[in-house]
DNA sequence: GCTTGCCTTGACGTCGGCGTCAAGGCATAC
DNA sequence: GTATGCCTTGACGCCGACGTCAAGGCAAGC
């Protein structure tokens, strides 16, 4: 199979697919034309890819799986080095959905004192001339 | 004040105040000779664009806090337009922690899966000779 | 005068994963 | 022959928030 049918097959673009070859992960063979020929084993190979990518798993973070299929492994994620990189990203993972968790609570207490004290300015009909600042009923409608 | 005593002050760069700037953000008059001035309002401003980029904010972001800040509001949270972007920002946070969530567990799964799947092979001992794919122990120092 | 340190503008580099265009070769259909 | 559609390599573009370098001006100390 040519480079267009394996990009569609996996749901991807040529572009992509000569750019991991670039990267030395999916090698591919030449036809007598030079056009590059694949087989099911490539599919296999750029679909363990792809799932990885879709996780957000950087392209370097997948070799070793690449590799585990090219040794000749029926799932790229039986190797050592393949499991390795999983629990590197779950920790990699639970560090950032804490960090963002935290940055969530924070901007969430913003918000709500924000809020509080647009209350009391309004509660006391308090509302200062300044451009930018009127009371345009926005704080209701984008909620 | 000038540019590198600001810089420090909010614990950023030049580099980043000149950038600033060249988004319309802060501002600066400038000295006989050329320089850049700024007083302590510019100061305000700039910690509070600080302050948003830490939480992950774009420079976009921050333009309704500092129009705030700079129609002369004690915070920059106090304007409807800036209350809207914490509204968008916490929302697009939760999408963003329930994705990563998701795909958290899908690794997770995805290791325990091919933990156990090795365990197997372990118990049965039926260790093939594939290069990359031996014992080497790694499981159980990265752990 | 000379050095040092801060300032100026301008412009190119960085990172990842491609998108997009250019110029041309190959293969099939009409 | 030629129009179409796939393929080839090469190279520049993109995004965000700056880093870094270049070439030169300004101010103060010795």
């Amino acid at each position: 199979m040519r480079i267009g049918e394996l990009a569609a097959r996996a749901g991807t673009t040529t572009r992509a697919l000569r750019y991991y070859e670039s990267r030395g992960l999916l090698t591919a063979r030449r036809a007598e034309n030079g056009y590059r020929a694949y087989d099911e084993d490539d599919l296999r190979l750029l679909r363990q890819i792809r799932t990885l990518q879709d996780f957000g798993f950087e392209l370097e973070e997948t070799r070793p799986f690449v590799e585990c299929l090219r040794a000749g492994h029926p799932a790229g994620d039986t190797c050592p080095a393949s499991l390795a990189v999983y629990r590197r990203k779950l920790a990699e993972l639970d560090g950032l959905i804490g960090q963002l968790q935290s940055v969530r609570d924070q901007v969430g207490a913003q918000l709500a004192r924000a809020e509080s004290a647009r209350a009391e300015l309004e509660a006391g009909s308090l509302v200062p001339g300044v451009p930018g600042c009127e009371m345009t009923g926005m704080e209701e409608g984008l909620g």
